[in-house]
DNA sequence: CGAATATGAATGAACAATCATTCATTTAAT
DNA sequence: ATTAAATGAATGATTGTTCATTCATATTCG
């Protein structure tokens, strides 16, 4: 056999992907510059994706993924929907504290009309977001009638969009407190009281 | 004098530029489409733009501007928090029936981390927030304490967000009603009472 | 054990296609 | 005839992708 595959280049792949997606858009963000900012040679990457789309539509299934696995794990232990999404918003703000090109990645890709998240993971987060609600009604925390996307718009969507306004500094400030953290979770939550 | 400027031309690559942006992301918006879909010579465009990057800019500064410019003017004529976010929602979902792609391509640009609405824009939506919040208190429709960001976030981003989740049908359905709408308003006042 | 060989990991020059931009030229209205 | 609007071929840079080549090492064999 030959040498083995050196699994730290394509982690480097990875990251460069990331961060050149996130700062230059998908379009801006050229091979080239992937691969010497990854350390590697220009057409390394085609030994494992079969072209640029792919890298980055598997990236972001991946990214997606570790956000809707928390979700679950989430949905087994917790017992009522604020404790389920001040968990959640509380793993949705450490990832903007201590990864924070893969949240601003998740959210660059997911408003592009060409990135549509996987239809089978879409299933599964309509199940999830439907297990939400059952709690939520179950402790009377939510109102009776919430369609799923309502629920999705404020659990999923809505922090999102709070943390990156915060990330490019919108109004100034980029940093967060816990008790900021808290009022996202209570804003979702009174929305769909 | 020569001939007089053709103002459709003009027109025709703002608008082929907006189709050309939403729906390939700006890299994937290339010149030579957006000149062959606008049914004029390639290099037109920079008799009135000095770049392509330009050329984005001013369209997204006009458009954000014509949402200001209607809370503006709500802002005049309402007398409370409710009903200037029931008109305020009330003009994006026209926007999202009659010109789905005028917010269709805010909604991917204000998401991209290269397109940042002006400084100047910003301020002004600053302003008219703030005075959102003192109708919203002043008529114990909101909760004291609100900042300009939650604010927002709830005013401007959530309805944004819910028509285009709609429009990329994401759990499945395209249309929305009247009732669907209100449930919109509903749910962002709720959020911040 | 140590050298030869085979394997496939990794490279990067080369490719055609496409990019944004320029400008000499043409066209048409005054 | 004059003037400026409009054209579109041409430019050089850059794009994503390919693939012949190189190189490191795991395995085999003497």
């Amino acid at each position: 056999m030959a040498r083995l595959i050196d699994e730290g280049k394509i982690r480097r792949i990875k990251e460069a992907t990331i961060q050149l997606v996130v700062q230059n858009g998908y379009g801006g963000a050229a091979i080239s510059s992937i691969a010497k900012r990854a350390g590697v040679a220009e057409g390394y990457l085609y030994r494992f994706y079969s072209s640029k789309q792919e890298l980055v539509t598997e990236l972001l299934y991946s990214k997606v993924a570790q956000i809707v696995e928390k979700l679950e794990s989430l949905l087994e232990t917790c017992t009522s929907t604020t404790e389920v999404m001040g968990q959640l918003i509380g793993e949705l703000f450490r990832m903007g504290i201590e990864t924070p090109g893969e949240i601003k990645f998740i959210y660059v890709l997911m408003h592009d009309y060409n990135f549509q998240v996987s239809d089978l993971q879409r299933q599964h987060i309509k199940g999830l977001i439907e297990k939400v609600i059952k709690i939520g009604i179950a402790n009377g925390e939510l109102k009776n009638k919430i369609t799923v996307e309502e629920a999705y718009g404020m659990v999923i969507i809505y922090p999102i969009e709070f943390i990156n306004l915060r990330m490019k500094g919108f109004f100034g400030t980029k940093e967060w407190t816990t008790e900021e953290q808290n009022r996202v979770v209570e804003f979702s939550i009174n929305a769909l009281k």
